[in-house]
DNA sequence: ATAAATACTGTACATAATGTTCGATAACGT
DNA sequence: ACGTTATCGAACATTATGTACAGTATTTAT
């Protein structure tokens, strides 16, 4: 891709999160982030409609880094004979390649524009819990399948932000044992 | 309190909850409230500072009337005895009175404010979530009991998701099911 | 019933954010 | 080296936010 584009994109994508660690995401104006970036009115306009559109453009960037291992990880696999261990790696990892962008994270998480990265993250990990329900490698317990998914990602949501917002004390091999005690 | 407040805070609940069933809450502004309300800006001022002020009104208005029963209900029980069946009565009777607000509860999940409805909710329930689990009606799992607390509360809010995402066609005592399954 | 308090209206205005347009310039890809 | 495309900067129109105040209507309390 050109990169004036790339250039572009970054400076919006770091101007926000600076501005995400001075004030709330809704204080936040797209004066704010042409100042802070020093990208032109004009250009940011060629670009997004709304300072939403790049903040899901940061998260999108985000999950491409993080998922496009374990999926290619996942992808590898014969399902046929997929197991709690398959899975454990994939979690595991997931962790991992979420933790290498702590920074970013931790200051999206830290603000209301947690609910628009948590609204994706749940898009990006649903068919995996689908999978993960179907092989099942979690248990379907009695209820509405549709119930089921959104309890396992949420389950999960929930791990993440528990270990984002104490600092990522604990290793992500805990966390993954932490995310099947509760989905066994 | 005086009527004339009571009135203008109607008036301007009524008019977000038309406003969200025409277009998303990112996009309605003041100038728009006013307008579908009929209040003058300098009334609308003197009441609130921004539109999700109006929407936390709401939902405390909303909570307000669902929790006084149930909070009730749970004073005057001996907790020394709390079971199982208590808290399955508490849940049911705090379906049924979300039921009550069947028409706005809908029309703030279906949009963005449904995150600011859902952080409300979370505040609310924690604390009943925190007693059941260390009355030992909810199991506690191998896990950190603060995530343990989030993973119930979220349990729960996911059952309502579900049940208004589909048009509440099960009973509440269905959904108390549902929520038992997930947490035993 | 009346008086004091206070909420609402309407208008006017200041400020700030949003969104569009365009010609000139710089950087890119091939 | 050339055609293409992105960026800049400035100007401008529009819309939203927020404040101030004088006049009017409603409520509460006595």
């Amino acid at each position: 891709m050109d990169k004036r584009i790339e250039k572009t994109n970054h400076l919006l994508y770091s101007a926000l999160a600076t501005l995400l660690n001075e004030k709330p995401y809704s204080k936040i104006t797209i004066e704010d982030l042409l100042q802070e970036s020093k990208v032109s009115r004009s250009t940011f306009y060629a670009h997004f409609k709304t300072k939403e559109e790049v903040l899901v453009s940061i998260t999108s960037m985000i999950f491409t880094h993080v998922f496009s291992h374990s999926l290619k990880e996942e992808a590898t696999h014969d399902f046929s004979k997929a197991s709690i261990f398959d899975y454990n790696h994939l979690i595991t990892h997931t962790l991992y390649h979420l933790h290498d962008e702590k920074k970013l994270i931790e200051a999206i998480l830290s603000s209301e524009s947690k609910d628009i990265f948590l609204r994706d993250l749940r898009n990006e990990i649903s068919p995996i819990a689908e999978r993960s329900l179907d092989l099942g490698v979690l248990r379907s317990k009695d209820i509405p399948r549709q119930l089921r998914v959104a309890e396992i990602v949420e389950s999960f949501l929930v791990t993440i932000i528990y270990w984002f917002n104490n600092g990522c004390k604990e290793t992500p091999e805990t966390l993954t044992n932490y995310f099947f005690a509760m989905n066994k």
